[in-house]
DNA sequence: GGCGATATCATACGCAGGTTTCGGGTGCCT
DNA sequence: AGGCACCCGAAACCTGCGTATGATATCGCC
């Protein structure tokens, strides 16, 4: 098991060709993986790593901002944690990038092992990520495997409504409901109430009807 | 209800007394109110305000360092939003500062318009902690009403057992877990099983005798 | 000693939750 | 036309939940 897994791997966006095998090399030698790119469209067209993985980012880029471009990421959902880095770097700038979840923020020229540290937090951060994202994939599995009325039910029941209650918003009789939550109980592998609840809460299932203001 | 609330209030810590009266003057311009503090230990001393507010933190100081000031707060769970600023500021400083939870980091000169927002969004994040906290407050208050046997009960139905599992469990009779479970449903003013769950979450609560490495 | 809070348990009743078994309806895809 | 998934419902049955009534026991405090 601990023989052949990766240490994780690095994607690196950078114009500066000489910079990019150099870094390249670096991580290669600290037995990390790595995918180079010139710009930012080479490694959308790529695609994220199914590893765990991050992302160096050379903020003055030949096309597009690097700052312009991890905003871009965040805002699309791709949650690839991000080293940023540039030779002419500001504190606005820094601020900018921190505040978009970047993990660090080198300025050139950064020693070897500033990069290597800041590449594995990166990297843990990642795993962790992925971690979560595994346990609520899981969970959106099996909510998909419900039916539109048992959606609503469950929705309705995890507020805290009794049966009866739910049969009454819903038009039904008492008997349907329950068998819906049965149903549910069971697609969702929920052992308990208490257990659907807090699927629930982790899924961000609310009843639809109900229209607040805040959250 | 709207004509006396104060939009906020700003504490500025600084050891130059020109700047610290001169920011005092524009944020009571702009119908903040102020506290001006020239060291860390008089900020303390005097407490944070009770109402929605913020810090106003340089980083150079006489004694102790901004930002080592910052991480202690932090530390200590005072939990009140920092907008740092400085003369001679690095990038270095910035990740630091901004990885600490700092709003913004402003270095010095900074326009009036850039502190006031930046005050702004910093008071506005204290209003929205403020909201949750008290939310919370109200729970723990409910919790603390709670006896000692009360208390492991709702642990254990919270997880999703059985009355007759949280008896075994105990070494109680069914008959005695229900009145306990009544009684935590009353105290807590939670109208279902499903209410009572989300508290527990909020609250962290969670059953003792189980011991799990994560999280 | 008495009082109150906490904790324990029994009996009994009514309501809620959950399943099974049966039946019927719609709509869609083959 | 047949099969399938989804949706609705009734009767019967069992289990679980919640509360009321009533009782006992311990502990700490006034």
């Amino acid at each position: 098991m601990t023989s052949e897994e990766p240490a994780g791997c690095v994607c690196i966006i950078d114009d500066d060709a000489e910079l990019r095998s150099a870094l390249g090399s670096l991580f290669r030698s600290s037995g990390l993986d790595v995918a180079l790119y010139e710009g930012t469209e080479a490694f959308l067209a790529a695609g994220v790593p199914s590893t765990a993985c991050c992302l160096v980012l050379d903020i003055r880029l030949g096309g597009e901002n690097g700052l312009d471009f991890q905003e871009r990421l965040v805002s699309q959902g791709i949650g690839i944690p991000v080293v940023l880095m540039t030779g002419h770097g500001d504190i606005p700038m820094t601020v900018r990038g921190m505040r978009a979840g970047a993990v660090d923020f080198l300025p050139k020229p950064f020693g070897d092992e500033q990069m290597l540290a800041a590449v594995a937090a990166a990297i843990e951060r990642d795993r962790t990520n992925r971690a979560a994202a595994a346990g609520t994939a899981e969970l959106r599995n099996c909510y998909q495997s419900l039916t539109p009325r048992e959606r609503e039910v469950m929705a309705l029941v995890v507020t805290g409504l009794m049966n009866k209650q739910v049969a009454g918003r819903m038009g039904l009789s008492e008997i349907t409901v329950k068998i819906h939550r049965g149903n549910v109980m069971r697609k969702m592998e929920a052992q308990s109430l208490a257990d659907l609840v807090r699927m629930a809460e982790q899924l961000g299932v609310r009843d639809a009807s109900i229209h607040r203001f805040s959250t």
